[in-house]
DNA sequence: ACAAGATACGTTATCGCTAACGTAGTTTGC
DNA sequence: GCAAACTACGTTAGCGATAACGTATCTTGT
C-alpha cells in the first residue's frame, strides 16, 4: 500500500485527477502526458487501492460465491471455470461456503454483500424460502447455481435435472432392467427434478415406482458417499432385490457401488449403476461408474458470462440458462465386451 | 448498500461516532446508549460497508489464497478448511488460481494484494524466484503453502515431503519390491523433497535409482493423470520392467495405474503403486490406491491459524509448520487377503 | 477579430467509515 | 470546595479513489 495516485501526481506536477484518468483511459487527457502517467506507473508498479476505487466508485469487482462444499467436485470444477472467465475481465472472486447450512448461508450471503460484491452466486442450501430476504432487497444482482427456486423471480443457471434422471433412467431400462432404484438427493430443485425424471422414465412404460425402491435423503447435509451407502444397505433388504439403481450424484453413487460389493454382489450383473455429476474420477473407480454429464465447466462459463451481463446492465430480467445433460456410459451400466479381468 | 451508519445515528439522536463505537464494542460507550444502538441495527438489518471500513481502518478482514489449481484436491481441501477456520474469525476468502502458470501467478498476487488482503496464502508455481516481487515489499504477511521456498525468509505451512518420500519408499521396499521407480514432479519444493526422500530410502540399503528408473517431469502444468499416464508407458518400456512405482501424488498414480492395465499387468502382484496425498476417492478406486496422508484438512486449519497470528501482531518472526505425513495401506501395495474378486 | 466550441486539465465534494483527540458533565480526593 | 480524574459522547481529519462539474488555453468559422 505504498505508493498513491497522489505520489505520482506530485511528482510528475499534474493533478491526482489527471492520473487517475490517464490510468482509466478517460478520453481527455493528452497523449503526451497519458504516456508520461503511465509509463511513470509502470516504474513505480502502481496498483489502484481496490477499496477506496470500490468505495468512491459503487463498484468493487469482486463477484460473490456462496456454495454449499468446496470439497465437492461439482463445486470445485465450477468455481474454477467461473474464475477462469471473471479473471480475463478482471473481476476478483469471494468464495465462501455454507457446509450445507442454512444458517451459515444466511450468514455468508450478508457478510459478502456487506463486501460490496458486484454480483452475488448462490448454489443454496435452503429448503424453505425464507432464506432470500436480503438479496432481492439490495440491488445486486445475483444468479442462483444449480440449485433454483423457481418461485423467486432470479436468474439460474443449471443442468436440466428433469432430463437427467429421465436419461439416466431410460438407459437402465434399454439396457433391460426392470427394478430400477433410485437413491434420491435433498429436497431441493435437483433432488427433485431428478427424482421427477426418474418417476418419468419409469411411467412412459407403464411402470411405477416399486414400493421401497425409492430411498429418501432426509439430511440435506449428507449427500455423499455416506448416503449412498446407508441407502443401498437399506435398498439391499428388498426382495425382490433392484437390478439397477439411480443414485441422485456420482459421489452417492460411489458409496453405494461399496455396499453393493461388500455384499459380494457384481455391478453391473447384479445389480447396474448410473450416478450424475460425472465427475473427474468416474473413469478410475473400481468400477467405472455410468454418469450424468453436467458440462460443469460450461455452466461455470455461462454464469460469469451472466454475471457480466447483469453487471454491465442493471434492471436486466432476470434469465434461465439450463444446459441439456448427457449420458456417460461405463462399465457400472454395461458390461465390458471382452472377458472381465 | 441502503441503511449506513449516519441513518441509525440520525435516528437515535446521537453521533454517528457513538454508533460505531457501540457496534464495535468500544470501551467508552454507556450501557443504555449501546443497547439503544444495537437494538436499532439488528432491527434494520445494517452491515457496515467493509470497503469503506477497511479503507479508513487499514483492514479488510479478508485473506487472499492462491493455488495453482482448484480442482485438485488437495488444495480444494485447503480451502475449505482453511475457510472454515477463517469463517469463524470473522475474515472472508478471496480466492485466485494461478492456472500453474508463473505469470497469471504473479497477476493475481498484485490483483489480490491491490484488494487490500489482510495476509496472503501462495502455493506458488514459480520455479524461479522472480515472482514474489512486491510480496516482500509489500507489508502484508504472506505464508507459503505446500511449495516452499527455502531460500525466501518467509513462513510455511506444508508437509515434510522428505519424509513422504522416504515413508512410501520404505513401504514399497518392505513389501519386497526391488526395482522401485519414481515418477517425479514438477520441480518445486514438494516434487523435490519427495525424490530426495525415495533416493534416501533406496540409499539406505545400499541401492541407487536404477538406470532410467526416474521419470522427470518437465512441464510444471502436467502433474496429473495424463502425466502419470504417459511417465508409466515410459517405464513399462525399460527392462527390466520396475516391480513398484511411487508417484509424485495420487492423480499421477491414477494415471500410471491406468496404464498398467491397459498393458494386462496386474497390480500388485506385477506392479505395486504409492502415491502421495491420500485424496477422498483413493479408496474407491479400480485398484484402492496406498497412498502418503499429507492430513491436507489440518494443513488448512494451521495455515488459518497461522494467518490470524501474524495479523494478529505484525513483525512477528516467519514461522515454519510442517506436518508428518502418514502411510495409508490399502491394495494398490499390498494384495489383499482374500482370494481377489 | 471575436464569439463559440474543442481540448486538456483541475476543483470540490463525496463514498462510508475509523483514529485520534476534544469536551462537557460527573465523580472523587483531601 | 476545587483541581484531578473519570465517564460518555462528539469534532475534525483523513483513508485513496471517483464523479461531476469548472476553468483556462487553443482552435475555428465567418
Amino acid at each position: 500500500m505504498a505508493v498513491r495516485l497522489k505520489d505520482i501526481a506530485r511528482e510528475l506536477g499534474v493533478s491526482l485527477i489527471t492520473v487517475s484518468k490517464a490510468l482509466r483511459g478517460a478520453p481527455d487527457i493528452g497523449e503526451k502526458t497519458r504516456e508520461r502517467v503511465l509509463k511513470r506507473v509502470a516504474e513505480l508498479n502502481y496498483r489502484p487501492n481496490m477499496l477506496a476505487r470500490g468505495l468512491a466508485s459503487g463498484k468493487s469487482n469482486i463477484v460473490g460465491l456462496v456454495v454449499p462444499d468446496l470439497l465437492h467436485p461439482f463445486f470445485a470444477e465450477f468455481a474454477k471455470s467461473l474464475n477462469g472467465v471473471l479473471r480475463k475481465h478482471n473481476y476478483g472472486l469471494i468464495l465462501a461456503s455454507s457446509e450445507e447450512d442454512p444458517e451459515i448461508e444466511q450468514q455468508e450471503i450478508r457478510t459478502v454483500l456487506a463486501r460490496g460484491v458486484d454480483a452475488l452466486l448462490i448454489a443454496s442450501c435452503q429448503t424453505a424460502l425464507r432464506g432470500f430476504y436480503g438479496v432481492e432487497d439490495q440491488r445486486t444482482p445475483f444468479i442462483l447455481i444449480d440449485r433454483n427456486f423457481p418461485q423467486l423471480r432470479a436468474s439460474f443457471v443449471g443442468t436440466d435435472d428433469y432430463r437427467a434422471g429421465l436419461l439416466a433412467t431410460e438407459h437402465l431400462l434399454a439396457r433391460g432392467r426392470r427394478r430400477i432404484a433410485h437413491i434420491a438427493g435433498p429436497e431441493l430443485s435437483p433432488g427433485i427434478d431428478r427424482l421427477r425424471g426418474y418417476r418419468a422414465a419409469l411411467a412412459q412404460r407403464q411402470r411405477k415406482v416399486p414400493r421401497g425402491y425409492l430411498i429418501a435423503n432426509s439430511r440435506v447435509e449428507e449427500a455423499g458417499e455416506a448416503a449412498g451407502y446407508a441407502g443401498m444397505r437399506e435398498l439391499l433388504r428388498r426382495k425382490p432385490r433392484p437390478d439397477a439403481v439411480f443414485c441422485y450424484n456420482d459421489l452417492t453413487a460411489i458409496g453405494a457401488m461399496q455396499a453393493v460389493a461388500e455384499a459380494g454382489l457384481s455391478i453391473p450383473d447384479d445389480v447396474a449403476f448410473v450416478g450424475c455429476g460425472n465427475i473427474r474420477y468416474s473413469d478410475f473407480l473400481r468400477i467405472p461408474l455410468s454418469s450424468i454429464d453436467q458440462s460443469t465447466g460450461q455452466l461455470g462459463e455461462c454464469a460469469a458470462t451472466l454475471a457480466l451481463e447483469l453487471m454491465r446492465d442493471r434492471g436486466r430480467a432476470p434469465q434461465h440458462i439450463i444446459l441439456e445433460p448427457r449420458l456417460v456410459v461405463r462399465n457400472s451400466s454395461v458390461a465390458p465386451v471382452e472377458a472381465k479381468s
